[in-house]
RNA sequence: GGCGGCGUAGCUCAGUUGGUUAGAGCACAGGACUCAUAAGCCUGGGGUCAGUGGUUCAAGUCCACUCGCCGCUACCA
């Protein structure tokens, strides 16, 4: 009996072009989802992009274009980055897809217990999608640091969600772990918000005011916050509430969001859940940001680097390599083309590339390319396997690097090459298909982070009889 | 203001419930070798573990305070 792996990432919204962030949020959720597939689970790996909302509708109209025409724009270059990281998702979902737009609507009205109508009198900054708070305007003087544009003063009449009924309830769930929210520091971040209570959120907008939206089911006159439909995709790609894999695949084993919008997902997500008299998601892995040579990134800043400059310089894997295995899983990580220069270099070259070259070099010499028998994986992968579980990426490369030296430092220890000036021809044959053996062993660990790489190693190696190939 | 975290070798960090001369990778220096993508291997230098004062037979590891960073959150107004 397999498990079901249900893993989704957050859907960048497409007001701006991808970024290196979005780049490691799809291929941290990749490297679960290529886990899971390995372990044979049945897996659903679902991303998108997150469409809707007035900023969308205000952007388009600068350009002259349609809020819709504007997110096929964007779609397609989210589209495009998941193709050439190799992403391995099952799934793209568009909150403009009408299948999301329509269950939407049907999530709304089984929430309407929890929905109420009432005023509300705020500070909004269109950039943000959001209300600020009275203090958080004067502190700024007006005007939103994250946009730089000036508060607008809003009063209407929306609706609101009961979120506060929920919050012992979303408590409760994540001090027993059963919603397990990681890194730890996110956790206590969370329990803290959650220990002052959360208050009713506004999940309306008038139709006057911003249109490009889904419309709130029985009121003409208002559609639905971006947000808080934006945050149904997670079910409404399963087909909730009538399809199977809505059934067999909820909840979700992990989310994968970025620190800026954990909130959402691990208070007003979890309150609209319970709304809806569904489980929690099982674990939520929140990951830092990428600063550029120890700076935020910013155009204005000029340290800007988008991931297409990078790939097609050093292609996806090692694009791929540096961001799981250097940025650190659990924290606020360092590109610089410096750092990743010298990863690409003496970890992927060096160590793992030579290392498959000069055992393919002494099969090839010694045997005439015959490997024989190939002994089967001979470590111990607790470590490794934990890290995956904990969203370590980090550690769980740390892991194979450690197998990696290990073999360089069996090979030094042997010295094939003067093994081959003597008669031992069996010794010999056992100590380089020790070689291949261990390569293969690695190359399996390294499929979720690696796939290409991990399939070259293993077409060299697999049936016994080595195929030069080319390597990184 | 409240809550949480951090400050350990030049850099990035690990250090389990306090217990022998504080660790790893990178960088740097030296060495032996040659199968290999001049890659790989071995050895070494380098740290008053932010500071001060405590608890203890024993503290990087616990307590108090100080200094410096960071995150979340709130508010005075």
């Amino acid at each position: 009996m397999s498990n079901y792996f249900y893993v989704t990432t957050s859907l960048p919204y497409v007001n701006g072009e991808p970024h290196l962030g979005h780049a490691m949020e799809f291929i941290m959720a990749d490297v679960l989802a290529r886990r899971a597939r390995q372990r044979g689970d049945k897996v659903i790996f679902s991303t998108g992009t997150d469409e809707h909302g007035g900023k969308i509708a205000e952007k388009a109209a600068e350009m002259k274009i349609t809020p819709k025409e504007l997110a096929d724009q964007m779609e397609a270059q989210f589209r495009k980055l998941t193709d050439t990281l190799k992403i391995s998702n099952d799934r793209f979902i568009r909150t403009t897809d009408r299948g999301h737009e329509q269950r939407a609507q049907l999530i709304w009205r089984a929430l309407e217990k929890d929905i109420y109508k009432g005023k509300y009198s705020g500070w909004y900054c269109t950039g943000d999608e959001a209300f600020f708070t009275e203090a958080e305007v004067k502190a700024n003087k007006g005007v939103c640091p994250n946009h730089n544009r000036p508060f607008e003063k809003v009063e209407e009449e929306n609706y609101f969600f009961k979120l506060s009924k929920y919050t012992i309830q979303i408590r409760k769930s994540i001090e027993s772990g059963d919603f397990s929210v990681i890194p730890e520091t996110r956790r206590n971040e969370i329990l803290s918000i959650l220990k002052d209570g959360l208050e009713d959120i506004s999940v309306s907008r008038p139709k006057d005011k911003i249109n490009w939206g889904v419309p709130v089911p029985g009121d003409p006159g208002q559609v639905m916050y971006v947000w808080f439909e934006a945050l149904m995709n997670y079910i409404t790609v399963l087909g909730y509430p009538e399809n199977e894999d809505f059934k067999f695949f909820w909840p979700a084993t992990v989310q994968v969001v970025g620190k800026d919008i954990a909130r959402f997902h691990a208070a007003i997500w979890p309150g609209m859940l319970l709304g809806l008299g569904l489980a929690l998601p099982r674990k939520l892995y929140i990951h830092g940001f990428i600063n550029v040579d120890g700076k935020k990134m910013s155009k204005s800043l000029g340290n800007y680097v988008a991931p297409h400059e990078i790939i097609e310089k050093y292609g996806a894997e090692a694009f791929r390599y540096y961001f799981l295995r250097h940025i650190p899983s659990y924290n606020d990580g360092d590109f610089s083309w410096q750092h990743f220069e010298a990863a690409y270099n003496n970890e992927l070259a060096d160590e793992l590339g030579n290392t498959v070259q000069r055992t393919i070099v002494m099969i090839q010499r010694y045997q005439e390319g015959v490997v024989g028998d190939i002994p089967g994986a001979s470590h111990d992968i607790a470590q490794y396997e934990a890290a995956i579980d904990n969203c370590r990426f980090d550690r769980a490369l740390d892991e194979v690097w450690e197998q990696v030296r290990g073999l360089n430092q069996y090979i030094e220890e042997e010295k094939p090459w003067e093994i081959a000036k003597t008669d031992d021809k069996d010794h010999l044959r056992e100590v380089l298909a020790y070689q291949a053996g261990a390569l293969l062993e690695i190359a399996g660990l390294l499929e979720p982070f690696m796939p290409e790489t991990a399939a070259k190693i293993q077409a060299v190696f697999k049936d016994g009889i080595v195929h030069p190939a080319k390597e990184t």
